[in-house]
DNA sequence: TTATATACATAGTTTTCTTATGTATATAAA
DNA sequence: TTTATATACATAAGAAAACTATGTATATAA
């Protein structure tokens, strides 16, 4: 199982990236898929999800409406055009923090 | 410049990995060696370094020495035995936790 | 004498995540 | 029928990790 830290700071991320892969989706669906990626190594908590994509949508990345469907409530995220560009940032940020990690891990041939 | 949230939890098997590769260093030593080999992007700050080893010497994972050169004091990291087989757990995680990240970024070609 | 480098350390604050809890509906199982 | 599980949202309390700021002290270069 994964040691939680849910994959340590990545997360805002990871919801910007799905969110540009599928153009809607809701907070339950986002679970979903990344149990589903993941082979349900990673459990995303409401706890850490709710307040990630609140703190985006203040931030001016995402967008919601919702939407009625068997009686319940459904709250659809879609990026915004700041969202947009946020997406290209932090997928910048999370390749370059990955090879500074594997760099220092060794878990890379030296480059020199 | 890298977003620091110091290498979002990855600062403990950093360190544990530079101590299993150098059997022993100091504070200093550590912050000087991240920054060369991250060639200057990853400036390891004091206030994450130090609580870093005082906690990684509490777990046990950590022993130290000090030695005065130049009249100024260094105190010294080893790996104990239980340390040594930390870094090889947190190497695992580290490398499961880059593999997790990349496939929920579609930074690597699908498997199937 | 002032700035920078070396060398340690802690305090206060913020961010991020965890666990726990709460509301509510639908459906499958006992 | 009642209970558990799945779907769907949300917040609150607490812990962990990192950041910024500050403090002590010596050596050296400007």
């Amino acid at each position: 199982m994964s040691t939680n830290p849910l994959l340590k700071g990545s997360l805002q991320t990871i919801i910007l990236k799905l969110l540009e892969d599928n153009h809607q989706m809701y907070g339950y669906e986002i679970t979903q898929k990344v149990k589903e990626v993941s082979e349900g190594e990673i459990m995303l908590t409401e706890g850490a999800l709710y307040p990630a994509l609140h703190k985006l949508e203040a931030d001016g990345f995402l967008e919601t409406f919702t939407q009625v469907v068997d009686n319940r409530v459904r709250k659809y995220y879609r990026l915004t055009e700041q969202g947009g560009k946020e997406v290209t940032s932090k997928m910048n940020e999370a390749q370059a923090f990955i090879e500074q990690l594997q760099t220092l891990l060794n878990l890379k041939p030296t480059t020199k």
